[in-house]
DNA sequence: CGTGTTGGTCAACGCTTGTTGGCAACCGTA
DNA sequence: TACGGTTGCCAACAAGCGTTGACCAACACG
């Protein structure tokens, strides 16, 4: 079908401009949240001129659809040893909040924005429900199990790397997965108090 | 000093316009963020004219700064019995938060605007962490563990009132004081891990 | 070589925003 | 009755926004 690469689209001369607007989006997306992260300063930023991000991305709204995809992964996540989930499971988060910034833009963005807001919820829905229902005992609970793990792990990426609260970003990485990993573990495997 | 009452400004027939602009300001911050809750619309809602606004406040961050002021009190709540500051903790935010929508309104703007984000930071400066320190043992360790108990709170707000998760928002009262209570009790009394 | 396609710029559009100043109506006081 | 201050509305401003379409330059292919 391709002749160079399988599956994947031919390659374009102007795959590094959208590299490029991509990634500027990203970035003011991250810092500024969606109204104030304006598209002539994407472009600005990427060195074009503000109609081309309108050619290649239709509207602002799909240029942020395109900027942020992000798949938490966790239906791959290793689950044993049982014990030990809690503390996978921060590790886990913790690495992907420090290797994405799309998921800062998604939460800056997500506060606003009803549709990005359930971006957020859809890995609720259809990875951390699951997840619970599997690994914790009494299945019909598996949703407030679920609910409470995501508070957790969301509450702490508000406060490291949204509001950037100095208490919070001060914290080492083992430190949190110390502290954390143990109330995951409880909200997840504990009997209903 | 005062013919009617102590220590407060003189009554204003423009009274009842101020507190219905500050309404409606309130209601819009809190339900589309700073910068969709447009002065038009804060006007509409008042039914009053946009001019009004800044004749009253000057700008629309006066509005926001006038509308937005909140004082969580937790120097005044009682910390006995000591094994028990985890669930009257939680449960003091809780009605913290169903009371005022100010606080919805105060998050949702922090997590684009660095000012309003810090009033949010004010909180855990000058009141969670001296609570901390006051409370738990390695005073050295205050800040850490303040800032787990903020994570641990912010959370909850954040999907419950902010995103609003189905999940999160079908938790009741004292479910959700079941669970977060002895997580913030170890935050604040627990050894470190 | 000519020709269609692609990548990119420029200038402008229509609209909304925060904000301002002028002007009319009302009030309490003298 | 006259009058200064308050309360309110109206119309307009400048600036910034997302978005559009005309136009030029470089390339690919026959």
């Amino acid at each position: 079908m391709n002749g160079t690469t399988e599956n994947q689209q031919a390659a374009r001369r102007s795959d590094p401009t959208r590299a490029a607007i991509l990634a500027a989006a990203r970035e003011r997306f991250a810092a500024d949240g969606y109204e104030k992260a304006t598209i002539r300063a994407i472009a600005r930023d990427a060195k074009i001129d503000p109609s081309m991000v309108m050619r290649y991305y239709v509207n602002k709204a799909g240029l942020f659809a395109a900027a942020v995809a992000i798949d938490p992964g966790l239906p791959g996540l290793p689950v044993e040893p049982r014990e030990e989930i809690g503390r996978t499971l921060v590790r886990h988060f913790l690495t992907l909040w420090e290797e994405n910034e799309e998921l800062t833009a998604l939460m800056r963005v997500g506060a606003t924005d009803p549709a990005a807001a359930d971006r957020i919820g859809a890995v609720l829905r259809e990875q951390l429900i699951p997840l619970a229902r599997r690994v914790g005992p009494e299945p019909e609970q598996a949703q407030a199990r679920a609910a409470l793990c995501a508070s957790t792990v969301l509450g702490l990426a508000l406060t490291r790397y949204v509001l950037r609260f100095p208490a919070s970003v001060a914290l080492d990485r083992e430190e949190i997965v110390d502290w954390l990993g143990p109330t995951i573990q409880r909200y997840l495997t504990a009997p209903t108090p």
